[in-house]
DNA sequence: CGACTATTTGACCCTTCTCAAATCGGGTGG
DNA sequence: CCACCCGATTTGAGAAGGGTCAAATAGTCG
């Protein structure tokens, strides 16, 4: 870790990679660039190895800061996109709670709007979302595009294919 | 609840009443008791009367916050079920911006698993969200059920018919 | 090259959407 | 008290859209 930059300490990651583990501890991010996926692990007996998806992150949201309050990491992220994060702390933010209150309900309403609709309205918003995020090789992996949208993994390959052809 | 301090004020909410119109000003609140439905007016020259939704409130959560800080609420809110809502100014907030953020990771989970799952599972968790929500009567509108849930309201209807049989 | 994981494809079934029309209530003006 | 209107629910029938299960292909990384 060359911490020689006193105040942001960035971090690479790439597409696929665990950005922060549940049940682990560190610190809390800003996600600079790109889209992280936020899963909880499964709540009781359930299928082991599957994950809950609960949430998506970019364009200066914060990841893990629960981890500042509980100590540990709630949920599992992961790059959808080839991210940049910057270390957030507690004392460095100054943005008023009406502000973050603000902000929730902003990306609450973009996460629905992944969800409602037909399969190809569906992913056409997450990669134009993909694409503000800025996100430069614009290749998601299946298996994201359906966790976020809430889709088969194959339903989304067929309409992709479909998507490229008509459109 | 002893508490009859001069600052907060208290308001109730009958279901399907408006409790903050997008575009007017206005406080922030608290939802300290039942479901409220927060939605967007239609964006571009779409269907008027047609509305987005965008996301619920409940159990705590803020409501109208933005207006405090661009003057104007941003979206419209209305009762899903009897509510009562608090008074709330950004100079009460003690909450920590980190422990915000936990509750809204928790808050949009709760809301993408209002559309994840089949018509039944859909419909029974928002029932189970809105009982937890302290709401008494447990009626709700089917169109905000169809809304909340992504269903259609006839698939709403007979959903809850089956349901009401089988369970 | 070999083991794995990710993506495609096919065939078929089930849910949910659509479009229409019938009912059910609750108010209202006579 | 009754006829009527209007919004909210129900019901029907048929059509899409997605989900499932199974298998075949492409990629990837040691």
């Amino acid at each position: 870790m060359a911490c020689d930059t006193p105040l942001t300490e960035r971090r690479l990651g790439k597409r696929g990679q665990t950005l922060i583990a549940a049940g682990e501890s560190g610190p809390a991010w800003r996600v600079v660039e790109g889209i992280v996926r936020l899963d909880l692990p499964v709540p009781f007996g359930e299928e082991p190895g599957e994950e809950h998806f609960v949430g998506i992150a970019w364009g200066g949201d914060l990841i893990g800061a629960e981890a500042l309050m509980f100590g540990r990491y709630g949920y599992t992220a992961t790059a959808v996109t080839p991210v940049i994060l910057e270390g957030w702390s507690s004392a460095a933010a100054k943005e008023p709670a009406a502000l973050l209150y603000a902000r929730f309900e902003h990306r609450m309403g973009e996460v629905l709007r992944l969800r409602a609709g037909k399969a190809p309205e569906r992913i056409a918003r997450l990669f134009e979302l993909a694409q503000s995020a800025g996100a430069e090789p614009l290749r998601l992996r299946l298996r994201d595009i359906a966790a976020i949208t809430g889709l088969r993994i194959e339903t989304v390959s067929r309409t992709l294919k479909a998507m490229e052809v008509g459109g």
